[in-house]
DNA sequence: TCGCGAGTTGAAGACTTCCGCAATTCGGCA
DNA sequence: TGCCGAATTGCGGAAGTCTTCAACTCGCGA
């Protein structure tokens, strides 16, 4: 009941984990967009963003439709901008504070000597 | 220079696309904890652990440090918390939205007939 | 110093994901 | 109807990930 949680959470990341499909959907918070766009932008084999976008219509986190003879993709939630934007937060926060942080974490614990964490 | 930004973005998520790495970030929100906790809560081998701990060690969302005997893990930086919301949201939106929002988008293009994204 | 428990590392095997190619589907238009 | 461009699908090989087993390191107390 309770326990497939984390497994739904982290198929949603890892959907995530591919450079094309964060670009499309940077890409599609400006509004819909036709696949033809895309593949101007991205620059991928056709075929390749197809499955890019199968995977992201599969979740999804996308919808598809069809307008003046051209498919249509657009965001199905503008919650996916929150994501990216904490994902990019995080990103800059981790390359400034490990060192730091690990520091002040020492500091607090009564022993020492981590060996440092490789 | 800037190109590869897509990558470092895909790496962070792809980081997160597993239900043990996920569990021990939500535990370790609330604060430092021993690997022998972690362990505890989450069922899994402790060399299996390890191997996810490493991971996380690795990208930097987590510090290891040493502590009255006992291996410490703690978040690198709380931004951590922001993103496993907003995954949270997504999933709710994701799963409610969908039709919907396809629907909607339908009625405001002039042509029609998607053949349903499968 | 020796031994023990805590945690980590390395490596092998099963499994999944990624990519480009060729073939296919689908809608629109002459 | 027949053709054309747009987009998708299927497939095979290369590359990566996950899990488990065994071996190893490290700090601490006897």
């Amino acid at each position: 009941m309770s326990v497939p949680l984390y497994q739904a959470k982290a198929e949603m990341f890892r959907m995530l984990g591919h450079p094309v499909r964060i670009r499309v959907l940077e890409l599609l918070q400006a509004g819909p967009r036709p696949v033809r766009d895309l593949l101007a932008e991205i620059d991928v084999e056709p075929s390749n963003l197809s499955q890019q976008l199968a995977v992201l219509r599969r979740t999804g986190v996308v919808v598809s439709f069809r307008d003046a003879g051209l498919v249509m993709y657009a965001l199905s939630t503008p919650d996916v901008a929150d994501l990216l934007a904490a994902g990019r937060r995080i990103l800059g926060a981790v390359l400034t504070d490990r060192d730091g942080l690990l520091a002040e974490l020492r500091a607090h614990a009564p022993a020492d000597r981590t060996g440092g964490n490789r």
